[in-house]
DNA sequence: GGAGAGGCTTACT
DNA sequence: AAGTAAGCCTCTC
């Protein structure tokens, strides 16, 4: 089947998880990842590829990347809509995208799961 | 079913 | 800090 099961419960945690970041803090797609034990992709993937009402409904701009820096792969309209969000939430971010409180504003999702996703 | 792509990551320069 | 390379797993065409 296409968009495996295994694919959409992965996608629904994602969603729940980045929807429990709370305001003024961040966490990246790495943490999801390792806290889900998928690939950083998958989150990523996941990401890239919300509806519009998913977009508007999530605080998708609290998922940053590695380092806590702002993804560079999309689009730089996006990176800038991204930017300013956090900003306006009260974290600071250098020229290069890159979130300078870290340790402050860091949201630990979850310690590591072993979750199975596929059916079985 | 095979090739290409994706909002990443780690390792190394 | 920035750039390159290679690995990663699944989606989409």
């Amino acid at each position: 089947m296409a968009a495996s099961q295994a694919y959409a419960r992965i996608r629904a945690e994602v969603l729940r998880l980045v929807a429990l970041i709370p305001a003024g803090k961040f966490t990246t797609y790495g943490s999801i990842a390792l806290h889900m034990n998928v690939a950083p992709r998958h989150v990523a993937s996941v990401l890239a590829r919300l509806t519009e009402e998913e977009a508007r409904a999530l605080p998708w701009h609290r998922v940053v990347a590695a380092e806590g820096r702002i993804s560079q792969g999309m689009e730089p309209s996006l990176q800038e809509r991204q930017r300013s969000l956090l900003q306006q939430e009260g974290m600071r971010l250098d020229d290069r995208g890159y979130i300078q409180d870290t340790d402050a504003h860091f949201h630990v999702v979850g310690l590591r799961r072993n979750i199975r996703w596929s059916e079985d």
